[in-house]
DNA sequence: CACAAAACCGATTGCCTGTCGGTTTTAACT
DNA sequence: AGTTAAAACCGACAGGCAATCGGTTTTGTG
């Protein structure tokens, strides 16, 4: 999958301003760059269609939301890139950690690990849940 | 930055085998693509001027070899498709990190944290280097 | 029902990969 | 040095996708 540069901008906005319909997203996006509104609906279109953003009309207009969060949509991308290098026995995600790991310094490797407790927890939380 | 399937072939194939040329690269993929020497030759032309290979003539031709291993360019992958989502004063990789961590299981945050293990002494090795 | 607002359609441009034929360069051998 | 075959290089074209936007159709509302 692959994104342009107004779909970003695109998706960034409606992440801080879900429910927002073509005007305000241009609106929005008129200080940084000087696309007409037919452009900034045609990136709304397509990004609905590649099932980026939901949307549901309210009187003329429709009010489009991101169905999936930054986060979400990073570690698709990630995915998407690494796993093309990676075969289908590997999995992709921990082959791109490592890819990583290894630009990263002691700082880092600290945060990392406070990442990996948090989830530790999350894992542990929804594990008593079903219980 | 974003490469094809071809160019993705051909990388794969020289870290493999480094060191070849292009007929060499062309019998190569011949098994699973049905591309002309010249279109390979192609393929390795871009990488090359894309900075991904170096090369040098050995007779009439040139043997290519890839300039970054397989670990460093899915890292500048993710770093290149993170990063257009993360501002600049956030650090990409711990971020794309996190957008990812919320995904794995019990067993992958395991060898997560033996990765930084590694990396951990990884980085203690080369300060001793420099001491 | 009329009409204005918004959605939708189609065409165009630009960029990139893959494709390859044909020409130019060049290494090697006599 | 001249010939020649091998490989590099150039240019063109197709296909796909994002961005662009004008113009037409659909549609909600008074």
């Amino acid at each position: 999958m692959f994104l342009g540069e107004l779909e970003r901008q695109v998706l960034q906005y409606l992440w801080a301003s879900p429910d927002a319909d073509v005007k305000q997203v241009h609106a929005a996006l008129a200080p940084h760059r000087e696309s007409s509104l037919n452009t900034v609906q045609s990136a709304l279109e397509r990004l609905f269609k590649k099932g980026l953003l939901s949307r549901d009309k309210k009187g003329y207009a429709y009010l489009y939301r991101a169905k999936i969060d930054r986060e979400h949509l990073i570690a698709k991308l990630i995915n998407s890139v690494a796993g093309d290098f990676i075969g289908q026995g590997e999995n992709s995600l921990i082959a791109a950690f490592s890819s990583v790991s290894n630009e990263l310094d002691e700082a880092q490797l600290d945060q990392l690990e406070q990442l990996i407790e948090v989830q530790r927890q999350q894992l542990q939380k929804s594990k008593n849940n079903v219980d």
